[in-house]
DNA sequence: TGGTTCAACTAGAACGATCTAGAAGATACT
DNA sequence: AGTATCTTCTAGATCGTTCTAGTTGAACCA
């Protein structure tokens, strides 16, 4: 019944067509060299025939596989959003994108190698864990690009967001709306914690207010703990590691009948989907996820394309001011 | 200084060794035929020159590409717990897997081409919106596993979980608890609504108990509607047609002061990662992502060594009681 | 001694595309 | 007419492997 037949190749449509093999991959690839009357009549053959080039044997002899590795985190929802933009751009860009997920049990090194099996030109790795020599050994053999992560060594390209930036924006924000007792929940030991804690405490320094750090963690977890502590002397504002720590510190507020924005402001970062959520409605800092996806695939592009040595690229984050910030209440002086 | 040499090839091997091509290969695939003393010669030869086989060659000759290609959506969590799931089955076969991700403006065929390009032997698609016919057409190419739909013709292979039983589950335990007003919030046009809310009538009817389906969909905020009017006349217990939409359901109950499971229990259904968070503790069906993934490797693989004819697996899913269903309130008599 | 067997190795043809060099035929130019 | 030029096409080499069919030489046996 469904039996598998053996793939057409070049050299049945040029039979079918009556050409040469040559001539067939001339049509095939769209190249200039043939009439148009052959041009179709090879067209319909390879259609009849349900023709597919054999990408192997093509970029074997070719050496150009267009063809971009991303190695991402499968359980990293903002590394998902960074997925979907670099397809778009990478398209825009004649590229396709081979995808390899870190996961459980899947180290990155085994999520390199696969991609480099394929024939990727060029590896992008969201937030590598890889010693910058294991980094640089790649690097020997394709451009490597590190996305959310800067501190790579020279011989690989870098595109991140400017933590203390956007840490800057969150304070700066927040003393706008008349804030003084400001208190950071830290990431604990996660990737940008460190960069981003002591972004928070020069910020406040520099607006000359005391900086309280409460350490924490990524996950939804770790600010439902932060939370409680932060109870027994609450600030009238918190800026959180990232949006599913803030999540955290929410509900934790919210249990112990704490009203936001009216008692406290929470303010998260990455600006993930579901900040978005009605019933959410966090105000966020955005590392805008496309803007890194299309500045990492461009320079990846651009290394193919002989650009000689690598750089570093740094966005800007900005705010997304939703309903969980507002003017701090009345009557709260400081130290 | 950081220039890309040319990659070494089993030539290059073959003359700092020594030996003829023939045996390189040989040895570097670890077959049977080569004197030890020479196998540790080519082996220090190869590593000396950071030898690394030439995949697309390799397979090219011998037209074996060892890659499952699995197409997944990336905005969907589960989908990502199951490309987890399937990358340690696939190595525990000896199987690569490669990704393609159905994104924003990237359709599913679009993805399948891509697999197909880089060689993919097999095809593993999650819930494929593709047309039966459309199905049918690449699976006389290659084998194709459909994922979580089953309706998808004789020429293909589904893995599919048992919305049916899943549904009887939920409302078995529900009435074990007491619960005589149980009522379904459906997940609109999504996938596989259309089973759940069929299920969920009949086994109301075999407890001789009355169905009431509320209209609703697969995000938080079709939850969070569907709440508000169940508020009007509140019952004892709710199934929601999938964990978002369940906590929809829940936020909205909270807003009201009603409160979780004292008067109102909440059954999700998919059993996220965010359904364990200390403070969501959902209690959830369980479509087992780990074990749906097996299955749809385990058949892709069968094919591709040679099982004739597809067929379709489906798996009974599981409860997993946490703190959001408990003993129906007194004295709450339905009609 | 001469034949068999075996292990260790090699030459050269695949695989299915692209690419280079050149042939054949039509057209244009002097 | 003779030649240059352009378009359209083709033969054959090539990419880096694997595979088939040997070849070589040593060991064994009667």
């Amino acid at each position: 019944m469904s039996e598998l037949q053996r793939r057409p190749t070049l050299m049945d449509v040029a039979e079918a067509a009556g050409v040469s093999r040559a001539l067939v991959s001339i049509v095939m690839r769209g190249a200039p060299g043939a009439a148009e009357a052959t041009r179709q009549r090879v067209l319909q053959a390879a259609s009849d025939l349900g023709y597919r080039a054999d990408s192997r044997a093509r970029l074997l002899r070719s050496s150009r596989t267009k063809l971009l590795g991303l190695a991402f985190s499968s359980s990293q929802p903002f590394h998902a959003e960074i997925v979907d933009a670099a397809y778009a751009e990478a398209s825009a860009k004649g590229y396709e994108i081979t995808l390899s997920a870190v996961a459980g049990g899947r180290p990155e090194a085994r999520a390199i190698e696969t991609l480099l099996d394929v024939g990727a030109e060029a590896l992008i790795i969201i937030a590598p864990t890889l010693s910058v020599d294991d980094l640089a050994l790649h690097a020997r053999q394709v451009p490597v690009v590190s996305l959310l992560r800067d501190d790579v060594g020279d011989l690989v390209d870098s595109v991140s967001s400017d933590d203390h930036a956007g840490i800057a924006l969150a304070v700066d924000h927040l003393v706008s709306l008349g804030h003084r007792r400001i208190v950071h929940v830290d990431g604990g030991t996660a990737v940008s914690s460190d960069k981003r804690r002591e972004a928070y405490r020069t910020e406040m320094i520099r607006h000359r207010l005391q900086p309280v750090v409460v350490s924490g963690g990524p996950g939804e977890e770790d600010g439902m703990g932060a939370g409680q502590i932060l109870q027994a002397d609450l600030p009238t504002a918190v800026i959180a590691f990232n949006d599913r720590s803030a999540l955290g510190i929410m509900e934790s507020f919210r249990a112990a009948g704490i009203s936001i924005p009216a008692d406290v402001s929470v303010l998260g970062y990455d600006d993930s989907n579901f900040a978005k959520l009605s019933y959410v409605q966090l105000s966020s800092v955005s590392q805008d996820a496309p803007l890194l996806a299309a500045a990492a695939v461009g320079r990846a592009v651009d290394r193919i394309d002989g650009a000689k040595s690598p750089g570093s690229v740094v966005r800007t984050p900005h705010l997304v001011i939703r309903k969980t910030t507002a003017r701090a209440p009345e009557g709260n002086s400081d130290t």
